[in-house]
Formats: structure tokens, sequence, C-alpha cells
DNA sequence: AAAGATTGAATAATCAATCTTT
DNA sequence: AAAGATTGATTATTCAATCTTT
């Protein structure tokens, strides 16, 4: 028997015998196809939104988040729950955002602990030239891809895991059907 | 007109008076479920992985590429190219994998500039018992989110956009019909 | 010269304290 | 004590050299 295994991976197989496939495990694959494309989809726009607009995509992350929101202005604990940045990751991206001007932070007179993160003029004026070209290199990919409809399902199945595995971010600190 | 600006939201917008509302486009959000999905949904795996079989994704991810591979051995910089590390952040994952006995560098005979990375025995123990643990934890999510039907139309969906955004990923440096 | 891999130096992310306010 | 934010120290990532081999 074993000499028809003639390299390690047959062995490997052989030895989980009641699930002789589960390296090729559909799930497996599903998973590796969401970090691909994640990774290949953000690397691209990335790359281009540095070229177009100097601006790193974190950067675009958190001036985005922050020109979509009344008043311009998010706590800083809120603001790194709408984003991929964890609290202290957002500390330090506000530094820097604040030695460039494009934000600054201020006392939320509410409650002394809090602060917020504010879009400064310049800031406002940074994002609001890189949304069209950032909504024009998305069209560039999406619509070359997928159909109009296919767009629609990819939303709904993404919506869905994204509230499934985040329940948090899906249901409180944000205002009902503000959906993205 | 201004009177009814009442916040510096209303300016944004009415400055841009083609695009009324570009910081809603559909795209935007479709981009933005996937990079929240991304991030919920993988940093559920890396603590699970974490907690259960005290390994990062990322040393996953090299692992489990290595034993998908006849002979768990691949070049440097096959292995940067399909999994998401550059070649300097491979080189130094390697050197990371190799302290802990789970990985070995081999040279290449045929060409000396090239350097295999191989699994070692204690590198494909330790992933081979790591695979059940995550092929269940992808279950526990996947399953309880998704039809099998949409399970597949996902898959496909994200494979499309993988491919269109990374030819050389989808193309070249990996086998026919080897899919994912 | 170009491919393959690695390194040094600079930048960024992370995790456990820390400090203030509630 | 717990929430909100920040900091120090460690670790990891990145980018441009560097070195060897083709």
């Amino acid at each position: 028997m074993l000499a028809f295994a003639t390299n390690i991976c047959s062995l490997v197989l052989m030895g989980t015998a009641e699930t002789p496939d589960l390296l090729h495990h559909p799930h497996i694959t599903t998973a590796g196809m969401f970090v691909e494309a994640h990774a290949a989809f953000a690397g691209r726009l990335e790359r281009q939104l540095e070229q177009t607009c100097d601006l790193p995509l974190q950067w675009f992350e958190v001036l985005m988040r922050l020109v979509r929101t009344p008043g311009h202005r998010l706590r800083m604990s809120d603001l790194a729950a709408q984003t991929t940045l964890s609290a202290s990751g957002l500390t330090r991206a506000i530094d820097r955002l604040e030695a460039c001007d494009l934000v600054r932070r201020e006392a939320c007179p509410s409650d002394r602990r809090s602060t917020y993160a504010v879009l400064t003029e310049a800031g406002e004026a940074r994002i609001s030239a890189a949304v069209p070209v950032h909504v024009e290199q998305l069209r560039a990919i999406l619509d070359d891809v997928y159909s109009p409809a296919e767009l629609e399902v990819l939303t709904d199945l993404l919506r869905r895991l994204r509230d499934a595995v985040n329940p948090c971010v899906a249901a409180a600190s944000r205002p009902p059907s503000d959906d993205d």
C-alpha cells in the first residue's frame, strides 16, 4: 500500500480517511477566492488612487467616512468602528492626517473623554476631488466584470456576510438604513 | 439659497451639481461591502485559527499552499505570487516559519538563483491538524449565511473579479483548472 | 541586463499598559 | 470600575538597494 504513495501528499490524504479531499473542500476554495479577489481589487484601487490623487487607500477610507457624516465629524472610537482601523491604529492615522492638515481634532463638549476627528477645508477639498476619480476607477473595474444585476447580487451577498460575521457594525453605531 | 445649506455636507453636494449623490454611488457601496465583509470575515477566521490551532492566518496561508503542492515545495517567488505576500514579505515569513521548524529552505538544483520553501514533517503535521478545524470554522460561517446555490454564485463572482483584476495569478504560474 | 532572493532603513501595525473622565 | 483615547515597546511591512546567478 505504501508503494503507491509516491509522494507525501498521498500520505496526508490517506491519513485522514474520512475526508480525503478536505484540502480541496469547496469552502476553502470560496475563502481563497475571497482573499485573492480582495487582495487584487484593493491592491489595484490603492495603486490607482495613489497615482491619481496621491492618497493612501487608508486615508481615503477615513476622509470618506468623515465627509459622509453630517457635520463632517466623528468620535475617534466611532470612526475606528466604521473603518478597518483599530483604536490605536486610528489614533496614529489621525496623527498623520492632522500633520497634513486634512483632519483636526476637536474636544467633545458633552463628554470630555471623547475626541472628535473633524474634516478640515483642505481635507474636504481633497476628498471631494478624489471621489469622482475613485468612482470612475470602480466603474472601470466593476462594470467591466459584472452586469448590473450581478453587481446587485454580489453587494447583497457581501452585505449578508458582513452582517452575520460582524453584527455590531451592522446594527449599532449607525443610523437605520444607512447602507454601507 | 445658502440659507438652506445648514451644514457643510449640503455645500459639498451643491458643489458637484452634475453628480449630486456621488458620495452614495452604488459602486462605492459595493466596494465598501467588499472591504467590510473581508475585514470581518478574515478577522474572525484569524482569531478562531489563532485560538484553536495557534496559527496566524498568514502562516496557515503559506503552509496550506505548500501542502497542496506536489512535493510540498514551491520556489520563493512562486509561493509569494500565490499568497498575499510580497517577495520580501515572504522572505521574512519563511524566516519565522523556519525558526519554528515548520518550513525549511532547500537549494534548487536546476537554477541556483532559486530557493525552495519546503514543508517539514512538523509543518505537515501542523497544517494537517489545522485544516479540518478551519473547514469546520468556514462551514459554521458560510453554511449559516448562504444556501449551497448562493455559495456557488458568490464563488463564481469572486473568481471573475480576481481573474479580471489580477490576470497573472489566474493565467500563468499555476496548472490548468487548479481553481483556488 | 534581467531574474531570484535577500537585506537595511524607514514606516506602520499591534498589544499591553497608562491616563483621564464618567 | 468601565469607557475613551493615547503611548511605549515590540513586531511586521515596505521600498529601494544589494548580491548572485542566468
